[in-house]
DNA sequence: TATTGTTATACTCTATAACTATA
DNA sequence: TATAGTTATAGAGTATAACAATA
């Protein structure tokens, strides 16, 4: 058997990462930094990273949602959010209005521009995300969805 | 002309979540989110983040790395390696010996401290990942890693 | 007393520019 | 001329403390 000690400094030609491949939270990230980066690229024309999206989405979902309603569902701490909300607002997306029953809480509801380029949004990052899991059957597409849900939710 | 009735402002008991759900990006960041949280928590007697321990663990699996190589592999920027690798040293769990080849890059080796430390902590990221898909049977855990590498690779 | 939204601020993570030494 | 490693620094993302208004 061969000793693996000091012979001539070895030196990596292929790095080896089956290791770090085994790990859920390794692939995860990965696998969302790819989805992200082409996100970014692919949703520029609307001005969207992807958490701008995701405030808007749910806003346009849930008509009335309130600042802590995003940051639960969102996991986004509340000083982190005001300037979110704050630039939909500036963009014409988005408009508050008093919460009915709790005069502390804003609501906040989607413009009909906001509407309109929601709809557009949301086909467009559907369509990425087509492209994005290219090499998935569609089968395994929704599986990976399921699979996902079950580590976090 | 009597005032147009607006509709009573409704207000959002369940946040509907359905769209982002149908997005692979949007799965994947919080699968990894809920991971990495964990992972935190749990390699913190080790004293590794998961950057440190992806990082030592490509060293301790392929012994003569080079930074650049490192940051290859992991999407690192070579200027955030530097305070990385430094730390990995300065513990005493890596040493730096110059490359065979080539003069300008310096490889990466586990000390025999190191060695012992990933053995170590490796199989506690190994029980950690079983604890955080906990919800998945072995086979779905092999065909979510399967999916995910299909996504980024 | 607790909660919503907010400001200010600190900390971490990631990105860019430029330098040095070797190839 | 190009690449490996490094420094300094800028920018983005995330975190804590504290306050006013309301419950």
């Amino acid at each position: 058997m061969a000793p693996k000690r000091e012979s001539p400094a070895p030196f990596v030609e292929n790095v080896d990462t089956q290791y770090l491949e085994t790990l859920i939270g390794y692939n995860a990230r990965r696998a969302a930094l790819a989805v992200i980066e082409r996100f970014l690229k692919d949703m520029a024309v609307h001005d969207f990273r992807p958490v701008d999206f995701s405030v808007a989405s749910l806003i346009y979902h849930n008509p009335g949602i309130t600042s802590r309603q995003l940051c639960t569902a969102l996991s986004i701490l509340p000083p982190n959010l005001v300037a979110l909300v704050n630039g939909l607002q500036k963009r014409g997306l988005i408009t508050k209005r008093p919460h009915p029953n709790d005069g502390r809480a804003i609501g906040l509801y989607a413009t009909p521009e906001g509407e309109t380029l929601m709809a557009l949004a949301e086909q467009d990052a559907a369509n990425l995300e087509i492209a994005a899991g290219s090499r998935l059957t569609a089968a395994e597409h929704k599986t990976l969805l399921r699979l996902l849900q079950k580590v976090y939710l």
